[in-house]
DNA sequence: TATGAGAGAGACAGGTCTGTCTCTTGTCAA
DNA sequence: TTGACAAGAGACAGACCTGTCTCTCTCATA
């Protein structure tokens, strides 16, 4: 055990282990004695700051929820005030992610996987962050001008899932890259061509 | 237990109880033992048809399989000669699907998150889906004409494998239903709107 | 130096899981 | 009627899981 690693507080250091565990093994197959061991920590430190299993799987989502609105902001304030380069900033951004190596499948969507019922605390987590992307996706479309805001803002939505459910399941360099064309597609669908010319259907 | 449900074979029995219990509430939370009592047998009859868990599993998930090439054999076949109609009857059918009051997600990509890596006999029989999902949608595209058959294959691909998750988090009647639709227009974009004015981006 | 909080170590309880084994029962054909 | 065999019933082993508890150690601060 390093200092550098005893300088960073017990909750931090189970949290990033689990973190790192979670994603890559999944939540069930990640027992609570492999966390303490990784981390290098007591079980009861680990009580000490999550109430149960289940609080520490909702608190690594709320973390993910967080970095990852913080990514969405970056990514629509970069792209300035059009709303339509918003939506192709965060397909973009989509796009680039999935294509990393490190990628390993939508946090939230595995661990929605691995609990398709019941009261699990983190299933409140994922469900806002699902809902806060369609009310952020609809607020652009509209934005832009699509002629079914809501219509547009499903459509993408869906072509991210599926974004990020493939490149998990087919690894960097799969189906999932064309995510940022397909959605240009449909965003184009909508409220005309680049260049102008419109190409509804 | 009723004479009927003891006509049916021990291992169908067993196949029917599990399938209707993992694909509901997941593989990891079904125990052996729930199944055998649901289904009304001995412990020793179901490690007399399967070697283990994982093989059951793996059974369930080729008897969906199955059903799945049957489907989307029927609704290529109900499409007629035309290709572009075949590409569409399949997204006709993911939309139906996903629509339907009793989905609860894509068995296949429900099982590969809570296997999400090792050697589990039911990521076989996942991966060989998604390869042939992708080989005959490609070879659909391609006989369509369209520019560039495999980047349709892809971007159809994303599109249904968003459909399938989205459906399962949002329920029917969610974003998932703009399936067809969207499918369509990322058609058109390579092979011209169904008036033969093409709208390529 | 004394003290108290934070944290490590590890035993433990109670439950669940998979898989094995033995014994019993029912059924069907010769 | 008898014998073979499939299947039910359930005990059991061994592993693993979450969560609790006690004891000990370290270190900062008064």
């Amino acid at each position: 055990m390093t200092e550098a690693v005893l300088r960073v507080p017990v909750r931090e250091r189970i949290l990033r282990t689990a973190a790192r565990l979670f994603y890559r093994h999944g939540v069930r197959a990640v027992g609570i004695d492999t966390i303490i061991a990784r981390s290098g920590v007591a079980k009861m430190s680990l009580y000490r700051s999550f109430a149960s299993k289940d609080e520490l799987v909702a608190a690594w989502l709320a973390e993910r929820n967080v970095a990852f609105w913080r990514r969405w902001d970056a990514a629509v304030a970069a792209a300035g005030e059009d709303p339509r380069a918003g939506l192709e900033a965060i397909l973009d951004m989509v796009a680039a992610r999935v294509a990393a190596p490190a990628w390993q499948g939508c946090p939230f969507l595995k661990t929605w996987a691995e609990f398709p019922e019941g009261v699990h605390p983190a299933r409140q987590v994922i469900e806002a962050n699902r809902v806060g992307v369609h009310v952020r996706l609809a607020a652009l479309a509209q934005a832009t001008g699509a002629r079914d805001p809501a219509l547009l803002a499903d459509q993408l939505q869906v072509l991210i899932d599926g974004a990020y459910i493939n490149g998990q399941t087919h690894g960097p360099g799969g189906p999932a890259c064309c995510v940022a064309g397909a959605g240009r597609v449909l965003i184009a669908a909508q409220i005309g061509r680049p260049d102008g010319v419109g190409a509804p259907i």
